[in-house]
RNA sequence: CGCGGGAUAGAGCAGUCUGGUAGCUCGUUGGGCUCAUAACCCAAAGGUCAUAGGUUCAAAUCCUUUUCCCGCAACCA
């Protein structure tokens, strides 16, 4: 049976259409989604949107439609961006699913009959204007940090999860598992921070809004966004209803990918959900950085973005997926500009790349008409070559390990450029003109051999170039076990695979 | 003193865990080549590794100081 593999994305919260961070989180998670699909991996990718909540319902208020209509055109909205930037999920999901909506109310009351949670009251300063509770800490000088004006000691009935009882657990699997959060340095953050200090119980419903889940006992009370939010990656699995085949098969999840902004729910709140509901914990949970604009965050309100169909449609898929890959390294930030953008996409994807499967492709035809046979009589230079894109296949795998996806399409590109460099040291040109024809023949099929390699490693990174490639080496066996095949050539005519973009 | 991360050529980054001649891509300048998409290859210029001190034969790397930036602090990827 094959290794299964289960990997989400967050669900997204659509008050606004989505950016090109929400594209980069999903751009990643495909990445690791195909290659490990590559590798043979029997993958479940998750995605989806988390669409309750009091910011929606004032948002619908706003365009004065129903909070489903809101969402479903957002919904539909990105459903259509991630087709364009060939997501390849398995699964979307909405908390607005009937068959979410139901799980999520029997784990709430799964939890309520064990005793995990209670009916109390969630006491704090509230500033009615802006309809949001702050902490002592965040007043400036006693006042909202938003509007500046007084706030008020309110008190609202809630029922709330009792947290503070999975302390120790929580500080125990920390340690126990030294992987289980990306990058590691965050795991100190986490304990530092949060647990040790003493973990709160959790405020997990609201009455003063009634967009969300009822809580089934009491209709009061809308079930709040740790329970309704968290549990999607299991309900959309199947997990407590009548077809729960998904669940038996994929959970745990062998990886959570999230922004470094929502780790701690998903590094702590996440997991002591799951010691309540007695399942097995996520495997490994990702924080990764953001792109950034300039030194701002990318935000639905300040309209520092455009709409990232706009950069597919002009620059390509792959020039974006490329970009957004390669510029942000593991856990760090990154940044986006259009600049970068036209720069990255010219420098790598045409010139590096594009140029040198043109300029390949070219020769054969002009040399050999086409047609290339497996050659076996190499000199130093050739084997140099070939070891090192042999070799590549391993380091593309250590790197694709540990969620280095930056810098294993870095090693890959390394590659193409030392074909590029073998090219000149070659000269194939001049071993035609000298009428060595088996020695070009073998420094061609190299050349094309590197290149198909290179071509499937791409695959998951950058799917529709590779097929490009594949077409005009008229390679049909793209698979892993492919990787060492031992095959002529007989290519198709070459076709620019990214024009060079001008200044406009 | 809330916790954590960061500051390295004009730009964007790696290197820091495990101290040993400061590296990559882009850009700039010069040269080469002509198979190719003004491409490709070679070379050069350009850095007191944020700051001040300490440890050491030796510090971008370890320890401490200061400054600035970012994230978290009950939900913006």
């Amino acid at each position: 049976m094959k290794e299964k593999f289960y990997i989400t994305t967050p669900i997204y919260y659509p008050s606004a259409n989505f950016h090109i961070g929400h594209c980069y989180t999903t751009i990643i998670a495909d990445a690791i989604a195909r290659y490990n699909r590559f590798k043979g991996k029997d993958v479940f990718f998750l995605t989806g949107t988390d669409e309750h909540g009091q910011k929606i319902e004032n948002k619908a208020k706003e365009a004065n439609v129903s909070p489903k209509e809101y969402v479903d055109e957002i919904v539909s909205n990105a459903k259509d961006l991630w087709k364009s930037l060939n997501i390849s999920y398995d699964k979307f999901i909405r908390t607005t699913d009937k068959e979410h909506e139901v799980i999520v109310q029997r784990i709430f009351d799964k939890l309520y009959e064990q005793g995990d949670i209670y009916l109390g009251s969630y006491e704090g300063l509230y500033c009615t204007p802006c309809e949001s509770f702050w902490t002592e800490s965040q007043l400036v000088d006693g006042k909202c940090p938003d509007c500046g004006r007084d706030v008020s000691l309110v008190k609202e009935e809630s029922y709330f999860f009792r947290l503070s009882k999975y302390q120790d657990r929580l500080i125990k699997m920390f340690n126990d598992n030294p992987e289980f959060l990306q990058p590691v340095s965050r795991k100190n953050e986490m304990i530092n921070n949060f647990i040790k200090p003493g973990l709160e119980d959790l405020c997990v419903s609201r009455t003063s809004f009634s967009w969300g889940i009822p809580v089934s006992f009491n209709l009061k009370h809308v079930i709040y966004v740790w329970i309704d939010a968290l549990s999607n990656y299991i309900t959309a699995l199947g997990y407590m209803s009548d077809n729960d085949t998904l669940f038996k098969k994929y959970w745990p999840c062998d990886l959570h990918l999230v922004g470094k902004e929502i780790v701690r729910f998903h590094a702590i709140v996440w997991p002591a959900l799951l010691m309540a509901l007695d399942l097995p914990l996520p495997k490994r949970i990702f924080g990764h950085g953001w792109l950034k604009i300039g030194d701002a965050k990318i935000s639905k309100s300040s309209n520092n973005y455009q709409d990232p169909r706009t950069y597919v449609s002009q620059y390509g898929v792959d020039a974006v997926r490329y970009y957004v890959l390669k510029e942000v390294s593991f856990g760090n930030d990154g940044n986006f500009s259009v600049e970068a953008l036209v720069s990255r996409t010219n420098a790598d994807l045409a010139n590096t790349l594009g140029n040198l499967v043109n300029r390949t492709i070219t020769m054969v035809h002009k040399y050999f008409d086409g047609k290339i046979n497996y050659c076996t009589n190499y000199l130093d230079t050739d084997t140099k070559l070939l070891n090192s894109v042999y070799e590549l296949v391993d380091v593309v795998d250590n790197k694709m390990e540990e969620l280095r996806v930056s810098e294993a399409i870095s090693s890959i590109f390394d590659v193409l450029r030392d074909c590029n460099k073998y090219i000149d040291e070659n000269t194939p040109w001049v071993l035609a003109k000298e009428g060595k024809m088996e020695r070009l023949e073998v420094v061609l099929y190299t050349l094309l051999e590197s290149i198909r390699v290179c071509a499937i490693l791409l695959q998951s990174f950058i799917p529709d170039t590779s097929s490009k490639i594949f077409e005009q080496l008229n390679v049909k066996d793209s698979k892993y076990e492919n990787l060492k095949d031992k095959v002529g050539f007989s290519v198709n005519q070459p076709v620019v695979l990214f024009k060079r973009i001008e200044d406009k």
